[in-house]
DNA sequence: CCGACGTATCGACAAATGTCAATACGTAAA
DNA sequence: TTTACGTATTGACATTTGTCGATACGTCGG
């Protein structure tokens, strides 16, 4: 799962279930406190679950679930650091998404 | 709207505002229906919408929505020939959507 | 082993979303 | 101007989603 890959579908039809998995991966970027977290960390460079609630303005249960979203759609990487957990961007889950979007980057 | 701006967001932390924007953008391809009409559309250069409801298997009334999520998404273009409407993809949006991602295209 | 603290899960609820039948709107041919 | 037909809108409904309080789980320090 979250096993994007590289056919671009501008250039050929995407199936269904194909279709499905994107949508699932492309969801997890359809949201505004997730889009703001993944910026967050990105542009840190990695952070640490116990800010981002105060940093989006949500509490932290929702943090969590957001997270756990974003992780799963593999576009963020978790580690746990004593009883920290510590999140980084997969930016090549990024790539992959603009592969996906037909980009020949 | 739909004006998807260029500071991609895993560089500097995306706005409030802009987040809310952009996962609009982003939810419009946060479909499997809607990821394969892009698909189909691209893939074809160009398609009618009295085509669409039996390729995707959905009613004509909910192809009608997803197309006008798409178009006010700016991901598709509608033109009127007659009394079909075709559409057609902007890739430049798409194209947009990569750079915000950080793609370096 | 216990207590403290960070994180995840659960339960509940309001809001948003995808879907279709019915209907209205627009365009073009008769 | 009718009639036919492609498309858009409306209304309704089931499902999904975002949110938070309460609570459970895990990891450390004492």
């Amino acid at each position: 799962m979250a096993e994007l890959c590289c056919t671009p579908l501008v250039e050929s039809e995407i199936g269904e279930e194909a279709a499905t998995e994107l949508s699932v991966i492309m969801k997890a970027l359809a949201d505004p406190v997730r889009l703001r977290l993944v910026s967050v960390i990105a542009a840190a460079g990695e952070a640490c679950a116990c800010d981002l609630p105060e940093v989006v303005g949500k509490s932290q249960p929702t943090v969590s679930h957001h997270l756990k979203l974003l992780s799963e759609a593999n576009i963020l990487k978790r580690e746990q650091r004593g009883k920290w957990a510590w999140f980084q961007v997969n930016t090549n889950q990024l790539s992959a998404i603009c592969a996906v979007l037909g980009c020949d980057c």
